[in-house]
DNA sequence: CTGCATCCTTCTTGATACTG
DNA sequence: CAGTATCAAGAAGGATGCAG
């Protein structure tokens, strides 16, 4: 445990890290989890999901939209019509991963109150440690 | 469904992202979940999480660490000695964060190949598509 | 050992305007 | 309708040096 530390524990880190990294760099944009549950109930086309999502602009959309693809996660089907359509939809893998999500949002609601009171205690004896006299 | 929505849709969607989106925001830095993970069997100091991390700067791991501390994820003790101890430790919070983790590592190992196979299709349709002939 | 301050570079995102 | 292109702003991250 002093220097002759031949290196275990950073490498068992790292291999587990490393996993959880490329779920959350393919999921990391601020808009790709909610074009995933916005899709979650069906095709979807490109106007709706702009404005189901609100506040996300027509480049992000479009960007986010060509990653989710190239991994595979949506679907594009180009409808052969004169005013264009275009839908997405979610492939399995993406629907497993909205699966998946569903955890993560459980645990965000069931401690987003923690969290907050945390945070407010963090602040309030961090930023005024000042005033205490 | 036509023009008289009363907006329905968004809302959900919106309700249903959110929570998603505070936990993404919480663990979105590049850090934050590695630390966790590091973190996740015992106490650790300091130095141990920067050795173990690989790749991250001092800068980084403080401010992160205190971000996670802010948000009561993990709890930062002194140890009044003359090197300085640190140690820090994953809340039960945080503990069950982790555990959930480990539902989104799961996915990732599953889809990896898959997805990686998609990434390499997608590129190869998309970029070189200039030499078809 | 632990950590903060400063500077600098890169990546991400938004605003805006134009096209098939 | 469904994008693409370009520009500019801001946040995230890295490098380095100093301090309790």
């Amino acid at each position: 445990m002093s220097q002759g530390n031949t290196g275990v524990t950073p490498q068992v880190v790292h291999a587990q890290a490393c996993p959880v990294r490329e779920v959350l760099d393919r999921v990391a944009g601020k808009w790709s989890v909610q074009i995933i549950v916005a899709a979650a109930h069906g095709p979807i086309r490109f106007t709706e999901l702009e404005r189901s999502i609100e506040g996300i602009s027509r480049r992000m959309l479009t960007l986010t939209l060509r990653n989710l693809e190239r991994d595979g996660l949506l679907t594009r089907t180009v409808h052969p019509m004169v005013p264009p359509k275009v839908e997405y939809e979610l492939t399995s893998v993406a629907y497993e991963l909205h699966a998946t999500l569903l955890s993560l949002t459980d645990w965000a609601e069931r401690h987003r109150v923690t969290i907050a009171e945390s945070r407010a205690a963090y602040d309030a004896q961090h930023s005024p440690e000042l005033l205490d006299a």
